[in-house]
DNA sequence: ATATGATACGTTAAAACATATCATATGCAG
DNA sequence: CTGCATATGATATGTTTTAACGTATCATAT
């Protein structure tokens, strides 16, 4: 089997994935919204607001960059998509919530790819830092800058 | 000794250190770097670009915004100043260089407020977490947004 | 004395990112 | 069907950041 196939095996399970999300929260995953999050899921990896704009856009119908962040809104609030600060870029959320571990995504400083860990080590660890800072409670997303090994 | 007190003495062993840390690296701390870093320094908190060009413009002489960010990119290479990605703006980096800690930004998700914590724990715990990730590398900043307790 | 190089700053403009506003459409509950 | 909430279209504006180009200043070389 290919990899492209195991691919889209992923791809597939994933829109799946959002669909049930949102009909169990009665949330509605509307064409555009499908789309936007379609597009974030075949791109692999983190991609410009202006870009999605440029991605869904046809010759006949350009897109406004109003409904592209409507719609990034709307699926950020239903957990399926981050906002990665550092780049101003989004990403899809991956992975189960694991409600007790940080969700880590690791920025290559040069290409911008992203690779999102989950580690209840970190989150221990961030926690007890907060603590000491005084913060009570702490996002379960942070984001770190680095480089990929090769 | 009033808190006003202890607040100036501090504000000036910042300035001093940046002074020396520019001195001892031939880098240039120019009047305008220095003003941008002394803003930031006494204002106590992150700080976005366009405050700081209101804020070192006088009636006669106003700062163009581009000014302000080439002392911020300046202030930022030498490691004097961190960007709060998730909040457009600027903010001192206190603390000596300690290599070997996660240098944590909490940042209060209601006023921005933020306090810094410098952890091994968590760089070890991030460094693990970054091999996982297939990265090599990890930038000793992070951003966490959390809620301040009370 | 004059030329060159290096760095910082001024000025202008544009790119890149995000939101406000109001009109229209669409789905859905009563 | 009707009315209401929600979603989208269309347009404009606001915000943040960088690009491009020129000038000022000072040091060093010719
Ligand atoms: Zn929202
Ligand atoms: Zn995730
Ligand atoms: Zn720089
Ligand atoms: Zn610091």
């Amino acid at each position: 089997m290919s990899t492209k196939a195991l691919r889209k095996e992923e791809e597939d399970n994933l829109l799946r994935r959002a669909d049930d999300l949102c009909r169990q929260n009665n949330l509605r995953l509307t064409p555009i919204r499908e789309r936007v999050y379609r597009e974030l899921v075949q791109s692999g990896g983190p991609v410009g607001a202006y870009d999605l704009v440029d991605r869904l856009s046809s010759e006949k119908k350009r897109l406004a960059p109003v409904t592209i962040y409507r719609a990034l809104d709307f699926l950020r609030d239903a957990g399926l998509v981050h906002r990665l600060a550092t780049q101003n870029s989004y990403v899809i959320s991956h992975g189960q919530p694991d409600v007790n571990a940080m969700k880590i995504m690791f920025v290559d400083s040069k290409t911008g790819e992203t690779i999102e860990v989950h580690s209840t080590e970190v989150a221990e660890a961030v926690k007890k830092a907060a603590e000491q800072a005084g913060f009570k409670s702490v996002s379960p997303f942070m984001e770190v800058e680095g480089e990929i090994a090769q």
